[in-house]
RNA sequence: UGGGGCGUCGCCAAGCGGUAAGGCACUGGGUUUUGAUCCCAGCAUUCGUAGGUUCGAAUCCUGCCGCCCCAGCCA
């Protein structure tokens, strides 16, 4: 079902690579969240990406925790990318990584590079070291503390470490080239003092924390990977990469790729935004299933297939661009198109009463779970005098391309009968509440004679159907590129109100009432749809809409039909 | 002349000097007890732009234009 991987420049280079002999015919790849937030579709891409890779080249991915900054991190984060990789079908065999196992060998290397001359203590505060950096047009100029000895670097190393510094008082830098036109080669940080906070995995063991760029070199060569690939915003990082891979006594050098991160219409992809939207509240939480969170994705209904195809079908290049949602939502809808059961349930219901079926009659019809799969089985459905339709489904009278229910016209009731319309009854509003209609008994399983019934709409016994809930979610911003912001305005202004909309008037067809939320059904005529992962156990069930089926007719009714 | 990147159909994307893949979207037509699915057909004489090299250029060279990233003791 799901095709093999696409060529694209990172493996056309791992293949070039791997002919040239590098790392010994070895690929070995890494997936390096920040346990800062939840992962993301962006992060899927990143994930499919690499684990991709390392099977294709019959290589090792490691899950690895960049847990260098514990003042964001926690360990419900840790916990939440562990289940969302694994969701996503992505194995680490049990060896999870974490930067912050390295701190000890980061330490040393550290101080080889004070003893080489290629770090120094800075004791420049963070205003004054700005003004030192210069700007992306002027050189910086040294500090006043660069040209300090190795003997007083290492002592004051060893007292940042020791705790006898405050936060902010000194850092440890790089001696590289504060006239270099790369920003990040101005003697970077190395390391900062961060006191009274409690690592999630080292707890107060440390006071001094490695920054990025020095960390993730060195736990890359620590691990032994060949590929570290990242997004573009680190290609200006990767001379300071080498750089430290080449001052350290290093067992290997593994290479820095970049490729362009995901951009995906109507919604954000930045963790800082997303996290906004979670502390604000214009969310329910990092699951909302309007979220572009793996966590909301699964609890809106996608499945991972789905969402690894996607990732497939975007494809790698270091081009940045937005992708349409189409392209999401086509992925879900080919899959569920075929393994989803179909079911029926009306949203909007309007009553509808049989007059020549009998009173208390009733009787179970039989449907096939899938139109094109018979492995799938099939269903029992009760039918009887009163049965709920769709309002979108009748319109007192209208054109030949309308062909669902008219006044005095004919329909069939999907799986069941072709019924005719003979009276609409209102209220003193001019509502209406209700339809009078006849069926005819010899069309159950076969077309009538001598005409032709064009439109087929689904209904649910008054009688047996269950009711409950549906929520209809839409696009979480109303417009395409959710980042851009207006003079003065902020990113939530592009909300959109109706991303949400909950019906409680549903009823569904009884079989529903045993839905699980492992399972996402076709409700006929409408999409796509999942029990709700919190609201499962309800008495009165609440569904999830994942997606809606491709409507033609919603362009045809539009356009004046 | 700060530095680093990117520009191929509405969106994504192949292409790697031999004459523009594919997917999504869109438009027609057919099948259909889901206006779904499925099927069939159409959809870039042109690759940001202007020159140059070549028998031949989206692919090589030069200029220009546009967009993205970089001045955290974040990642």
């Amino acid at each position: 079902m799901e095709k093999s991987a696409p060529s694209h420049f990172i493996r056309q280079i791992i293949e070039q690579d791997l002919q040239a002999g590098k790392s010994g015919g070895r690929v070995h790849t890494r997936f390096p969240p920040e346990p800062n937030g939840y992962l993301h579709i962006g992060h899927a891409k990143s994930i499919v990406l690499n684990f991709g890779i390392a099977k294709a080249f019959q290589g090792q991915c490691n899950l690895r925790f960049d847990d260098t900054n514990p003042h964001k991190e926690n360990i419900e984060f840790v916990d939440s990318i562990r289940q969302d990789v694994r969701w996503l079908g992505y194995d680490w065999q049990d060896r999870p990584y974490y930067a912050s196992d390295y701190f000890q060998q980061l330490h040393d290397f550290a101080v080889e590079l004070i003893k080489a001359g290629k770090a120094y203590v800075c004791d420049l505060d963070s205003e004054r070291m700005r003004a030192y950096r210069g700007t992306l047009k002027e050189p910086g100029r040294e500090s006043p503390y660069r040209s300090r000895s190795v003997e007083e670097n290492l002592d004051l190393f060893a007292r940042m470490k020791a705790g006898e510094f405050a936060d902010g008082e000194r850092v440890l830098r790089a001696r590289i080239d504060m006239a270099s036109p790369n920003m990040n080669l101005r003697d970077p940080t190395l390391y900062r003092i961060r006191h009274g906070v409690i690592h999630h995995q080292t707890g107060e063991a440390w006071c001094i924390y490695p920054m990025y760029d020095y960390t993730h070199p060195v736990s890359d060569a620590l691990e032994g990977i060949t590929h570290s690939l990242c997004t573009l915003e680190f290609e200006d990082h990767r001379p300071l990469y080498d750089w430290i891979l080449d001052n350290i006594s290093s067992p290997c050098h593994p290479r820095q790729i970049e490729f362009s991160r995901l951009n995906l219409e109507y919604t954000v992809l930045s963790k800082r935004k997303l996290t906004q939207l979670v502390e604000e509240g214009v969310v329910e939480g990092w699951s909302d299933p309007r979220m572009p969170t793996i966590a909301g994705l699964r609890r809106r209904g996608y499945t991972a297939a789905s969402i690894r195809e996607f990732c497939r079908r975007i494809g790698i290049t270091k081009s940045d661009g937005l992708v349409e949602m189409g392209v999401l939502e086509n992925c879900i809808r080919e899959n569920l198109d075929a393994h989803a059961p179909r079911r029926m349930a009306v949203m909007h219901p309007l009553k509808l009463v049989i007059e020549n079926y009998p009173e208390d009659g009733s009787e179970s019809l039989t449907a096939p779970n899938h139109p094109k799969d018979e492995s799938m089985g099939q269903r029992r459905i009760p039918f009887c005098r009163e049965v709920y339709i769709d309002r979108a489904d009748f319109r007192e009278q209208a054109n030949k391309k309308y062909k669902r229910l008219i006044t005095g016209g004919e329909v069939r009731l999907r799986n069941a009968y072709v019924i005719k319309c003979e009276a609409v009854v209102k209220n003193n509003q001019g509502e209406i509440i209700e339809l009078r209609c006849s069926y005819d008994p010899d069309t159950l399983g076969k077309n009538p004679q001598g005409r032709k019934v064009r439109g087929v709409i689904h209904w649910v016994s008054a009688r047996h159907g269950v009711k409950g809930e549906v929520r209809l979610y839409d696009r979480l911003f109303s417009r395409a590129d959710a980042d851009r912001v207006e003079e003065g305005g902020r990113f939530t202004d592009n909300l959109n109100p109706d991303a949400l909309r909950t019906l409680t008037d549903c009823y569904f067809e009884p079989m529903l009432a045993e839905a699980g939320t492992d399972e996402q059904y076709q409700f006929e005529r409408e999409g796509y749809f999942i029990l709700d992962g919190l609201e499962a156990g309800r008495e009165r069930p609440v569904f999830n809409r994942i997606v809606t089926l491709r409507d033609s007719w919603a362009k045809i009714d539009q356009g004046g039909g």
